[in-house]
DNA sequence: AAGCAGATTTTTATCGATAAAATTAAAACA
DNA sequence: TGTTTTAATTTTATCGATAAAAATCTGCTT
């Protein structure tokens, strides 16, 4: 029998507080007080500490001096400059990524488009419930259409912002559930990008990502 | 008298590392122990540790699970791939900063432009010396170029991009110095961008980067 | 009631100590 | 003489303790 090869404790509060945050469980502005994250996790001040340091630099945790860490602040604003951010970024990636992407590519974004389309996007029949197994297919999703790009550093880059969205997701998630077909976008986009139509992919991505983007402004700020 | 507003020793340990390690003044691949860096600046485990914490998350340290820091190692291949994001994601920020910068954009550039001619490339008359003075008006000028752009992010972005730049440049400083004729070029770059001609100074921008990349991927192989 | 000075309680940032793990050096062996 | 084992030494990761700084509460004053 294996063992679960236990990293250090910073490394595990590092994950695990950033699985939270990620998750919008620990709402934007938070207090982020050592000890208690400490008791929480079941480590001292030291492996909590520096774990908030990473996450810090990552941007998902703000250090405020001389009065610790909070969650980083969810603003309208900070979401619209992300899209932005996001929509130029991608835009190269993706042209890269169709333009470098061989057949290993091509194989597995026929898989995650597939395995998208098969996923409820809510956990419930009734009212609109989060369905971690379409979420974790989304993602799978995009990665792919990106993971063509050669550019481990850009790649890595589009992931950070991703991430930081999917935080606004989360946050805005009890509310927004579009009442458009998601999947239709999904598959146009695949069907442009196999086909080698960079234009019109990073057209159809983009305005993905702005309809979204509407979608969750309003819920944020309703 | 102004009081030297000191910051938390994590803070100004995680500078001066970060400076030391951009500097160059820090190996590729040395290994950071904890204790010797807190003797080094004056302080105990927890703020060295933080900050190694940090600068791990920002690239610029390797962390090793169960056995400490190392100074982020810098090989030919790792340089390659930076140079080429950087081409590709500078294309797009410059192109918004022409795009989008205004009067304050341009007198800044200007200004930026004005002062780095100025400068003298190397520090000492008979061989080449790196000049601080130089090297800091060259950051300023790149800047001054990107400032137009209105996302922050993407800036940032580019930002950390430059710093891993400006570590390679450093490593390999003593024996790189161009017989070209670099303040020409910074010239014609300002020039087409003052012009919003944007896809010249785009194009001029990346040859003037690869240009320096192959001297640079010289010095660091030979 | 609103504001404020002081006293009280939290919280931060940092240190020093320590078990466990990794590295290095020394000794034993083939 | 080149390995392998064993012992000694470093180094890591983490904890608990603590001074200094910040936030909170309290009751007094106008």
């Amino acid at each position: 029998m294996q063992a679960i090869l236990d990293d250090g404790l910073t490394l595990q509060v590092h994950r695990r507080l950033r699985h939270d945050l990620l998750q919008g469980r620990i709402a934007p502005g938070t207090k982020l007080k050592v000890q208690a994250l400490g008791a929480a996790y079941g480590a001292g001040a030291s492996p909590v500490r520096e774990a908030l340091s990473s996450l810090a630099s990552e941007g998902l945790v703000q250090r405020i001096d001389g009065r610790g860490f909070r969650a980083a602040p969810a603003t309208v604003e900070d979401f619209d400059e992300l899209v932005r951010a996001r929509c130029w970024l991608e835009e190269v990636v993706l042209r890269e990524s169709i333009a470098a992407g061989g057949p290993a590519w091509e194989d597995a974004l026929v898989v995650a488009r597939w395995r998208l389309a098969r996923i409820p996007r809510s956990g419930s029949t009734g009212g609109f419930a989060p369905n971690p197994d379409w979420e974790a297919a989304h993602t799978a999703f995009h990665r792919a259409l990106l993971a063509g790009c050669p550019s481990s550093t850009l790649r890595d880059m589009a992931e950070t912002l991703r991430e930081r969205a999917e935080r606004y997701r989360a946050l805005a998630n009890r509310i927004a559930y579009p009442g458009r077909d998601v999947a239709a976008e999904h598959e146009a986009i695949a069907e442009a990008a196999l086909a080698r139509d960079a234009p019109r992919a990073v057209a159809l991505l983009q305005a993905h990502y702005r309809t979204t983007a509407g979608f969750l402004r309003d819920a944020l700020a309703g």
